[in-house]
DNA sequence: ATGCGGCGTTAAGAAGCCATCAAGATCATT
DNA sequence: AATGATCTTGATGGCTTCTTAACGCCGCAT
């Protein structure tokens, strides 16, 4: 199901969108403010997030930089009719989408809908295999020599963001980020630990890793 | 630089667009109908696409999807005020964003970016090619000779640079600034120590480099 | 020819980073 | 309340990378 965060601090525009959305099968969560808002989505970690810019506490393109600053979820703004100067700078801060108040609920769904099917541009190879194991990020399974092998939730999480960005190095500052959530980006030790446990369950020789390399002072890679 | 194809039929929006994208650095072709936009659309192969949905021939949305039958390319729409069902079905068939006429051209400048960057995570084309190996920036992956070249933090860095201005001369104070801070723009030794590394790791006989240049007195300078 | 400045090369110590282990803290479950 | 799994945290040793300095070469101007 698809998750949506709503930061808005206007209890009647609020309401009606979770009742919209939840009536659409979506999962919504929201907050009122633009603090609360940056932490429920590191909470959350929400599909879409639709960011009233005329929040009490922050400027809107603040909460934008905020969240940019560590994960590429789609942002739909909303905002009063006729600050083009905001528009764009809203635009330009990292939003992806915007949304004139008042609005029609379809235009917003349909906003939605384009936002979440960007987002996810091909559910592409789910499966991926390597000379050793086999992981299907579709059913959170991984395979190796016929047995299914036990990750925690952790090692799944990490592996996960790994695999989807296979072949390509990954820092460590993003790793913390869509793991552990952005308050943890200095906490390099947690990755060293984890990638050590992956490592012990899935390399032939973990004290000499073929599938997830290290990329000293940069971060990691997995390499199929 | 990035192309732009406007297919539009009312030639003073056409004439508006080009002069103001050309401007900014697009580079764009025109179309006045939907067929010959779908034909301009297959030839040019542009970054992104805007279109009118207002067209003589054909309807909109069938645009739309003849575009989405075989690319990805971002679709931003113009089309008039307050129809919003028209808007809906647009975004359903595939378009990206939608902008109501008459509209800013800021705004529609901030769209296109907020296009072009959602399109293509890293800005430039990612990998770069010579005769000897190949560079791909997304990726942070150096290939030379079928294998990878392990390259340290530093080397990336001042590789990077040099890519991103191939041909280009890049002067000592410029690298130093952007691979060490802006306060080492004295430390000349650095450079030679880590591009003599690079060429090291790169150039088929490091001490005639062909592709890692020296300009005496100025800088250096990557040439494919 | 000779001195000078910029460049390439090399090597060694210093600093920082990584792998590993193990023990305490936390959480979910019974 | 107890148990077991999982997560956090700290310490240690080993390794990579960075910094720094020394030396030789080449081109250029005197």
């Amino acid at each position: 199901m698809t998750r949506v965060l709503v930061i808005d601090d206007e209890a009647p525009i609020l309401r009606a969108l979770k009742i919209n959305l939840t009536a659409r099968q979506y999962e919504v969560s929201t907050a009122a403010d633009g603090a609360s808002g940056l932490a429920a989505m590191a909470r959350d970690r929400p599909d879409v997030l639709i960011l009233d810019l005329g929040l009490p506490d922050m400027d809107g393109t603040d909460v934008i930089r905020g969240v940019r600053g560590w994960t590429s979820t789609p942002i739909i703004v909303l905002s009063a009719w006729g600050q083009e100067s905001q528009k764009v700078a809203a635009l330009d801060a990292g939003a992806d989408d915007y949304v004139t108040k008042p609005f029609g609920m379809n235009e917003l769904l349909a906003r939605l809908r384009a936002a979440v099917r960007r987002a996810s541009p091909a559910p592409d190879e789910p499966v991926v295999t390597t000379g050793e194991f086999t992981v299907d990020l579709a059913r959170k399974v991984v395979t190796r020599a016929g047995a299914d092998v036990r990750l925690t939730p952790t090692e799944w999480q990490l592996l996960e963001v790994l695999v989807r960005n296979t072949g390509r190095l990954v820092t460590q500052r993003q790793l913390l980020a869509e793991v552990w959530g952005p308050g943890y980006q200095t906490e390099a030790n947690y990755l060293r630990v984890y990638v050590a446990n992956l490592r012990r369950k899935l390399e032939p020789d973990p004290s000499a890793p073929r599938y997830l390399l290290t990329e000293p002072g940069m971060g990691y890679r997995f390499r199929p």
